[in-house]
DNA sequence: CATGAATGAGTGTTCATTCAT
DNA sequence: GATGAATGAACACTCATTCAT
């Protein structure tokens, strides 16, 4: 009877707690990507993450165990983690090469590049040299990966005719260099608040992809139908 | 005896101030590229430039008011000049849009993306958030004249019906896209000393400008001649 | 499921609960013990303390006010008993006097010296500057029981002829000194992990009672027959 | 001529940066040994050090790399560093070797153990089992040489006939103990504000140098004539 | 009573900047 | 002008202590 009584008491308790304790790392988690894309790693000051994110330093090192671990956690949460859902969704695509790649850059643009992760790839590039090991996680969790991803797509391209022959060494560059640029563009001087060159990232893709698709088929084979000139 | 040591070492000194005077500030920006490349804006410490120029900490004080005034004049050294140059060779161009665009791209490489002078560009890309004014300043002189250099290009290809049209705008970033993108890999993930992902410059240039010629050209028109398939 | 696993968790916590709610305090007085000798008083981080007894940091300042209480409270209770033990022990001893002061050395490292209750005392000289209150506490429970105890044999001796006389109020140094030093000894280089200076607590003290015997007994009379040269 | 003029300038000037930097360790060090004496290793501030010596926490760390080589530092002044003025006098010693123990006791006494100096091994022993690193270092730099010394000595008793043969190994611990002992008393309870049980250094060692020299004397010789029976 | 999530003062160390010489 | 000794604000991380549940 008691053990009932506490059972519940426990429960009602643990639960409240564990909303609670829960819910800390992914606010905190928010706090840090906005501060990090906003002033970059160096710059970013525990305390103020933890402020941001309406608890005391203390609290955030209670959940992240130092400053490279909540940047890696970060990335995970916001980059790494959400590769898998990709390779489900490639693996179970059954139209044209074309189409498939147009989808990728597409929806990659609305999940991540117009997202606030678009800032952690930006962050990667502009700190890789200073902070090797967070590098070294960043090849091995990201870039990796996402390479074996856009790979995997050229290659059932030119497997299926779809696409002229490739080095893919260098042909994951043609999809990825976009990608990045943009990502690099939009969160320096896209965001530096002083738009000499605006850049309209959906025409931009639009016609980078357009010309890409063009540029990897194979000789005579005419456009994929969906396919439009800008 | 100190006092022997002393005057001689006061002597070179003397000597070096004299002859160096004028020289000074030069070799401190030299020194400040070096290093801001190398290490990034935060992580560069002003001893070090200071050092490396073979001046002292207070010196560096004298010329530039303070490390970020020092990081402006560097990047404002360090571009502009370069850009007549490269507009001069392309006025007097007289074959194939696809060879001028081909050369573009390979001289840039050469004389550019090879060369220390591509850690500015990456440096840039960095900092434009944190230095807005500067941002404004590498808009105006360097990213304004080197797009429409390719604009002009592109233009000449289109008016000659080498290339589809094209909406402007946003076509110069099919040629810059893959020059930035190259210079900001090489001085991160290239850079950190942990190559899992390696990239070959030439190879990746080469196939990104194979696949952006043949991208470019019309329907139904044959590639042109000096083009190789990768 | 969650509830199922949180009620055992409650009913167990509940059961040792109340089995174990007049233990508490002493468990934590001995894993405190523990921790204090192992590591310090500042490097004792409480809530190890805590967990060693199988509590919750909370429950640590529900019994001990704070670090400082707690540490107060270890001290005091893992004292005293013991003394009148020896002054029992030694009030029915009727053998010669050397004989019996080698044999108090000897039983004291068996029952204290090699014991954990010898990190008491080491603990004692490194903080008693920090303890004031506790230094005369323990001066008063301790040290002058143990003196007094050491001085009547000693001055059994004496009065017995077989010791030479002797300043009292130093001569229990003479006794003291060697096993606090030993103490001292053990619970520092000697447990530092990096054995430069191997010490052999028995040999060490067999020739410091040898010593000490021979530098006590009257001139001209020989050594007492048990006592051996080292 | 301006050579000439510089170099006094250049003199002047290097001269009193140099008293000034050549001054500002020895302030420190000083500063360092009453704070580390009087607190221990790991609750004396670095910034209470630096302001000890009147100097800024900036500049403590111009002079010392960390907390832990000022620390050495210390070592090094105030004991290491003065082991070889002992090795000399001693090697120069022609009078009997009782005569010499007693001497190098009280000599040490006076220039070690009534130091503050003697603190210094007092907080050793307190805090070497938490600092692995120091307690290497300290037996590399100030045991083993000290032992070695003391090793010496009684060696040349035991080769000319004054002292019975001996344990070498724990022999040194006969001399050290009663010294090191007076050291951790002096700083622990002699320094507790509570003078229970007060301890005359001076009647202390002279009574341990008179029991052990007894002690250490062949059977049947007599006692060296300056040695004094308390 | 017991818990453990939350706190925030405190610490060693760095480095841009100043200024007496 | 030139120096480099001195400064002190800043920052990541720890841990004794509190208190809502």
């Amino acid at each position: 009877m008691i053990t009932r009584i506490l059972s519940d008491t426990c429960a009602k308790v643990q639960a409240k707690r564990e909303r609670r304790k829960e819910a800390r790392p992914g606010e905190l988690l928010a706090a840090a990507l906005e501060l990090f894309v906003e002033k970059g790693y160096a710059a970013t000051r525990s305390e103020e993450v933890a402020r941001r994110a309406g608890v005391s330093k203390g609290t955030l090192f209670l959940y992240f165990a130092s400053k490279e671990e909540l940047f890696k956690a970060v990335v995970r949460e916001n980059l790494a983690g959400r590769i898998p859902e990709w390779e489900a969704e490639f693996a179970a695509y059954t139209g044209s090469t074309a189409d498939m790649l147009r989808y990728a850059m597409q929806t990659w643009w609305q999940r991540v590049g117009a997202t606030p992760a678009s800032g952690i790839t930006k962050l990667m590039m502009s700190e890789a040299s200073n902070f090797p090991e967070l590098a070294v996680f960043y090849q091995q969790e990201v870039i990796q990966p996402g390479q074996n991803l856009i790979r995997r797509i050229l290659q059932r391209g030119v497997d299926r005719g779809e696409f002229r022959p490739l080095d893919m060494e260098h042909a994951v560059y043609l999809v990825l260099a976009p990608m990045i640029f943009l990502m690099s563009w939009k969160h320096s001087f896209g965001a530096c608040g002083c738009v000499l060159t605006p850049l309209d990232p959906e025409k931009y893709l639009a016609q980078q992809v357009d010309t890409l698709l063009y540029g990897l088929c194979p000789d005579g084979r005419p456009l994929p139908k969906e396919s439009k000139r800008t």
